[in-house]
RNA sequence: GCCCCUGUAGCUCAGGGGAUAGAGCGCCGGCCUCCGAAGCCGGAUGCGAGGGUUCAAGUCCCUCCAGGGGCGCCA
């Protein structure tokens, strides 16, 4: 049980004492939280349970805050229990606690940390970026978020299955075939025009280049609809290549690359619809087929199937959820989706609920769009329009570990710049490294201590009781706070302020305590506090797909 | 016009209704005979505006102002 819940018990229990003995009135228990003070004085945790009751007894807060205290059965963790004005009541953890921990994190080591949330089976889809281009750094920021939830989730219990959803399917593909063709002739020398809704970057004139020097001019031998859809299909496995291994160097895994296609040929797009219609939510209108969210509090109704047959990507997504959540049966399915796809949540919703799903189980996330800029200069990322500057080219620039860092470090819901100029800059004392210098701070100290065959397995824990040592302990043992706030707000900015925190503390600590000294048994006592630091620091950075790093 | 997100230090951003609002960068000043100075220690400036709810509001509600995004038989 952690530390917080045991003390909301606590003080539940408190009350009920003090009550019995007529001492709270007849008030009722308002909800106990407990929070983690502002102030290193005020102890490690503290709650207002006072400040609520005062109403509700009349009493002076702090006339409450001494009375539940002398009501209390005081845990075996915690040292001190003191009222605070206006009406707080503080709680210490133990030095014998703390130093326990040292002990605890060595022998868990990279489990260390792990809290037990749930045991639910969630998909988290993400990027899932069409296959007709190189990622930007939109992309990117969604990369990072998904895959770091993914690893936090993981940390908090769940059954995680992270998935990308190729959009091979659908009117954009047509698009890139046509202008992949274009651009395939004219690599051959030939007059060919890229049609207006096509994609005009440049990358495509390299795509057609490199086909032409692999196929020569095998796809103007057949006939022209057949060249076309080759060509396309070559195209399209040479972009989702890119797209794989640019994702591998941001240190983003997938379980699944959910093909689009395979909703049509596995039928599941047909019974989908079929659902739908025998639900009575599609009207036929103006030769298309209709979702008629609008009855169900959504603004509008939404095509499903246009009036020249085709199915919209609307039409395919409700298939692909419901292959999620009836087929695959997830528990819960977070979706990462651009600030561009905002207008499709609400339909979504619906969607829930015209599937008989509850809409509760389908949480989306949207994350602001990023503006790349070079100094004043914003620099266009759209695929179509043409020039783009891709995620590849800002992780070649930057690193990986600092794009990650650096997209992890702001909540989804705000918008960015990605200032090239500055990232470049900067790069040499960014936070980035401030956190990894830590880590490789701390194997440095161990690789002398190996090399003067110091043995710290039997290192007495309970020397370490000055404030430089019990203050990295209490943020060492904050990580599993921290996970369970970011597995319980899906936010994982809390990761990378944590992480800094956390290097301040041993940077601190450093600079005070000698490590490696003189006193055999405090150099053992140190070794493993810092052996526990390096376990903890290297969980964080691995949560947010950071390396570690033992030298820099 | 309607919907979503944002407005906190010079800049980029944190801040689960609680105690004197924080961090990084930048700026100023100290610290290497000693385990990595990519480090440590110290210093200045701030919640867009106005109402409301609450014992308590940067945080919740309303209005306004400003910026971004969305409102396709695109995805």
């Amino acid at each position: 049980m952690s530390f917080r819940k045991q003390l909301a018990d606590t003080l539940e229990k408190a009350f009920i004492k003090a009550k019995e003995k007529g001492l709270m009135g007849d008030a009722n228990l308002p909800e106990i939280t407990i929070e983690r003070p502002a102030k290193p004085e005020h102890g490690d945790f503290a709650s207002s349970l006072p400040l609520k009751l005062a109403r509700l007894t009349g009493m002076k807060p702090m006339d409450i805050a001494e009375t539940l205290i002398q009501n209390i059965s005081v845990p075996k963790d915690v040292e001190k229990i003191t009222p605070a004005k206006p009406g707080f009541i503080n709680f210490t953890v133990s030095k014998e606690w703390l130093n326990k921990q040292v002990d605890v994190i060595c022998k868990e080591g990279e489990a260390y940390g792990n809290v037990k949330l749930g045991s639910q089976k969630v998909q988290i889809e993400f990027v899932s970026g069409n296959p007709t281009g190189p990622l930007h750094v939109g992309h990117g920021r969604g990369a990072v978020l998904g895959s770091t939830l993914a690893h936090v989730l993981k940390a908090a219990g769940y059954k995680v299955f992270t998935e990308y959803y190729v959009n091979d399917a659908g009117s954009q593909l047509e698009a890139f075939h046509q202008s992949l063709f274009a651009r395939y002739q004219q690599a051959l020398g030939k007059e060919a025009e890229i049609p207006g809704n096509g994609y005009h970057g440049n990358y495509m004139v390299d795509l057609a280049k490199k086909i032409v020097e692999t196929y020569k001019d095998k796809f103007l031998q057949m006939p022209l609809q057949k060249g076309i859809a080759e060509i396309g299909k070559i195209g399209i496995e040479i972009v989702m290549g890119m797209i794989k291994e640019d994702l591998k160097i941001l240190g983003v895994e997938f379980n699944e690359w959910f093909s689009e296609q395979s909703l049509f040929k596995s039928g599941q797009f047909d019974k989908t619809m079929k659902m739908l219609k025998d639900g009575k939510y599609i009207a036929e209108r103006e030769n298309a087929t209709w979702f008629t969210s609008s009855t169900m509090g959504d603004d509008r109704d939404n095509v499903l199937i246009r009036s020249d047959g085709t199915p919209t990507y609307f039409a395919s997504d409700i298939a692909y959820h419901y292959n999620k959540f009836v087929a695959r049966k997830f528990d819960n399915v977070i979706d990462i989706w651009g600030a561009d796809h905002q207008g499709h949540v609400s339909r979504m919703k619906v969607v829930m609920n015209a599937l008989g799903l509850d809409p509760e189980k389908l949480e989306i996330i949207i994350c602001q769009l990023v503006t790349l800029r070079r100094g004043q200069e914003v620099v266009k990322i759209s695929k179509r329009s043409g020039d783009i500057i891709s995620l590849r080219e800002v992780m070649d620039e930057v690193g990986a570990d600092a794009c990650r860092f650096v997209f992890l470090s702001r909540s989804a819901d705000s918008q960015m710049d990605f200032d090239l100029e500055l990232a470049i800059k900067q790069s040499a004392d960014n936070p980035v490294y401030y956190v990894q210098y830590a880590h490789a701070r701390i194997a440095s100290i161990l690789k002398n201590a190996a090399e003067k065959c110091l043995d710290y397995e039997g290192g007495r824990v309970t020397l370490l009781t000055s404030e430089p040592e019990l203050t990295l302990i209490r943020q060492m043992v904050r990580i599993s706070e921290v996970i369970e706030t970011v597995a319980t707000t899906h936010e994982p900015h809390h990761l990378p302020f944590y992480a800094q925190e956390l290097a301040t503390v041993f940077h601190s600590f450093y600079k005070q305590c000698r490590v490696i000294a003189d006193d055999a048994d405090m150099t053992c006592a140190r070794l493993k506090l810092v052996k526990a630091a390096q376990i903890v620091l290297a969980r964080t950075l691995h949560l947010m797909g950071m390396t570690a790093p033992d030298s820099m």
